[in-house]
DNA sequence: GGCATGTGTATTTTT
DNA sequence: TACACATGCC
């Protein structure tokens, strides 16, 4: 089957994508075509009639997932490549777990929590077991989630872990132990699963007799992208998951492996033909992204690194255009350079949406942000706080989350705590007399993990909800009205009127009553927790709209089940993702981590804050491999660019850090950009060389002269 | 016990 | 700058 599209891949790539059975490791560069691989591949084997259901493609974000399963379509003209298995390891987990759970003691209405939650169970525990007592300092919550889910999922004893990654915790090793161990206790009586737990679960659930081969059944062939940022629990799973047909297809490059913070281990790609014995090996080396000063760029900075596969990009992009490495004085110089190189380039005719800058952290483009904002420069940032991590969010998501699963007693404990003069003394209380969830006490209370449940069947509702409702605890005064108001709320939402008595067996009545939809629920959550909104917070109009944003994106939903889960497990990763999209065809730069910029490509790449003690950052210097981690970063950050990279560098940085008062400490170039590597930049300063004056009446001023619509109406 | 206020301190990347 | 923690007032 000679399809065109075939004929469009270089040999290597066809060979991978044709590749027959058993397993097959593609070693990708960047920008070396492996999605259109992997998409062909799925495309291939649609062709040759696997069915396309049995095919599980694991990626990194559910976006790229959906990009893969859309170019295979296209190439199969429609053959049902939608019914292709596609997702992350963390989403995948959880639909597995929703039908095999039970199976390994999970109960059927499980929710799960993100990082936000998890920590702020930790710190529950943190101060229940008073540990934090006297004049020690003790980890705060988020180290506490840290050091947890990195000991998970490293597999590593919690000693080894501390002593490599978090020294200054070592004196906490045995109070920490007994964090994490009420923490997986707790969990299980909430029937609430972390996202290390997914991965647990699943990995548990192909050790199982019997289910596990049905599992692993379900599948003919998995194919696994960014492999080198799998962790050994998911190198693990895919063991389990193949062992009947071997049937692995795993792409990756280590050379761009970033994520070892959170116990991705390169061994997995090193090792992988070792782990799957007669491994066939493909290497992908023409990039077809990149001119090729960029690549003698980005190959001299990562030449310097100690293990790796050893491949070298070429491609046929010549050019004599070399990257640029921009000196600027400072921080507001760099923002100041970047602004105009991007409006020059957009002058050029390469529009917004061709351009991207990119940063170690979040927080590196707070100025910039600014000045493009004071220029009307349309943007979308990508990566930092989210919106699903904001106070007024996560309080109207608790409501939601006690609804679906009233065992989850930190969320109660959010909910509770809206109303006036309930703190979480009182709060304990009332979640105790509810009876969901003992707190601290007897582990027994709710049994250890799969309690059967009789109240499971539609329209029912189980005890604590109906506790609540029918036999509501006592509040103080203070709280009474606004009490009565989440009743209320939680009663609309599971299609019941408050106050009408119910027979024990009132089941047949209730189910009878209309479900409200997701987007129904929220609403009527959010009008109870309006008056708190504004009463809490100054800016409540800024917050009381994002609620509708919030209801906008549960219109997509069928089940609130389903639209928790998916919050939590692919929550929108900009305000691009949750502007109502009437600006989906306007022109808009890009700000993006360097991590959410994975995968990604731009024709333009501005590269921030390039000095040593932000790429590398000083925190991950302590140790070679973290320094080596931060090369790969960089490398990640270089390779997005097709035609114009730009570094920039501020000598001299303002802040104050760490109480040292060296207030304008002058910066080294980042350490990556040795002399050899340097050479490879034209260099420029940020002085204004003519070429880049805006011309007025052109591009420029589209952005920065806005003020005419005052006048002429 | 709740809540407002003050003080000191640590400060990345994400499913 | 946000967060943990202490203090002091209702």
């Amino acid at each position: 089957m000679a399809q065109e599209w075939l004929e469009d891949l270089n040999p290597q790539q066809r060979a991978a994508a044709t590749h027959g059975a058993g397993p097959l490791l593609i070693v990708a560069g960047a920008g070396t075509g492996k999605t259109k691989t992997l998409a062909c591949r799925v495309a291939c084997l649609i062709e040759r009639g696997v069915d396309p259901g049995r095919i599980l493609l694991l990626t990194f974000t559910r976006r790229a997932a959906a990009e893969m399963i859309g170019r295979a379509r296209h190439f199969t003209e429609g053959k049902a490549a939608n019914k292709v298995w596609g997702g992350t390891f963390h989403a995948t987990a959880n639909r597995l777990l929703r039908v095999y759970g039970s199976s390994v003691g999970l109960p059927a209405d499980f929710t799960v929590m993100d990082a936000g939650d998890a920590a702020d169970l930790m710190n529950m525990i943190r101060n229940d077991l008073g540990v934090a007592k006297g004049d020690r300092r003790f980890p705060k919550k988020a180290t506490l989630v840290k050091v947890y889910s990195y000991t998970v999922n490293a597999q590593i004893e919690l000693t080894r872990v501390l002593d490599r990654h978090f020294p200054w915790c070592g004196d906490d090793r045995d109070a920490m132990a007994q964090i994490f161990d009420e923490y997986t206790r707790r969990k299980r009586r909430q029937h609430v699963l972390d996202y290390d737990d997914l991965l647990l679960y699943w990995r548990a659930l192909t050790a199982v007799p019997r289910v596990g081969e049905a599992v692993a059944g379900r599948f003919d062939h998995i194919l696994v992208d960014e492999y080198q940022d799998t962790n050994s629990i998911q190198a693990e799973i895919l063991r389990g998951m193949c062992k009947a047909h071997d049937n692995i297809v795993v792409v990756g490059d280590d050379a761009q492996s970033i994520y070892a913070f959170r116990a991705a281990t390169i061994r997995n790609i090193l090792d992988f033909p070792k782990q799957f014995p007669g491994t066939t090996v493909v290497t992908l080396e023409q990039n077809y992204r990149s001119i090729q000063p960029i690549l003698d760029a980005s190959n001299a900075v990562m030449s310097q690194a100690k293990e790796h596969y050893t491949k070298d990009l070429w491609s046929n992009r010549r050019s004599a255009l070399k990257p640029v490495l921009m000196s600027c004085e400072d921080e507001s110089e760099q923002t100041a350079a970047v602004s105009r190189n991007i409006l020059a380039h957009f002058e050029d005719g390469v529009p917004l949406m061709q351009q991207a800058v990119l940063f170690r952290a979040s927080h590196h483009s707070a100025d910039l942000e600014v000045d493009l904002a004071r220029r009307n420069i349309p943007f979308h940032k990508f990566g930092g706080l989210k919106f699903i991590e904001t106070a007024h969010i996560k309080d109207v998501l608790a409501c939601l989350r006690i609804i679906e699963n009233p065992y989850d007693q930190l969320s109660w404990f959010r909910v509770l705590q809206l109303l006036d003069g309930i703190g979480p003394k009182t709060a304990q209380g009332i979640i105790a007399e509810l009876g969901a969830g003992a707190g601290g006490e007897s582990p027994g209370a709710h049994g250890g993990g799969g309690r059967s449940r009789a109240d499971c069947a539609p329209g029912a509702i189980s005890t604590p909800i109906r506790c609540l409702l029918d036999r509501p605890p006592a509040v103080p005064q203070s709280a009474r009205e606004r009490f009565t108001d989440l009743r209320k709320a939680v009663a609309a939402c599971t299609g019941v009127t408050l106050g009408r008595p119910r027979g024990a067996e009132g089941e047949s009545e209730l189910s009878a009553a209309r479900k409200p939809t997701v987007a129904e629920q929220i609403e009527v959550v959010a009008s109870f927790y309006t008056p708190i909104c504004k009463n809490r917070y100054e800016n409540s109009a800024v917050r009381l709209r994002d609620l509708e944003q919030l209801e906008q994106i549960a219109r997509k939903y069928r089940s609130r089940g389903r639209f928790i889960t998916a919050l939590t497990l692919d929550p929108p990763s900009s305000t691009s993702d949750l502007a109502g999209k009437p600006s989906l065809d306007d022109d808009y730069l890009t700000l993006s981590t360097i991590h959410s910029a994975k995968g990604c490509e731009w024709t333009v790449v501005h590269i921030l804050h390039a000095a040593d003690g932000m790429i590398p950052s000083d925190l991950a210097t302590g140790d070679e491999a973290g320094v080596d981690e931060e090369r790969r970063l960089f490398y990640v950050a270089m390779t997005r660019a097709k035609d114009h990279l730009y570094v920039y560098f501020p000598h001299r940085y303002y802040h104050q850090r760490f109480g040292h008062a060296d207030a304008h400490g002058y910066a080294q170039l980042t350490r990556f950009l040795f002399a050899e590597a340097r050479a490879l930049f034209v260099e420029r300063t940020e002085e204004f060389d003519g070429d880049y004056e805006t011309d007025p009446t052109s591009a420029g001023s589209r952005f920065e002269v806005r003020v005419d619509h005052l006048w002429k109406s």
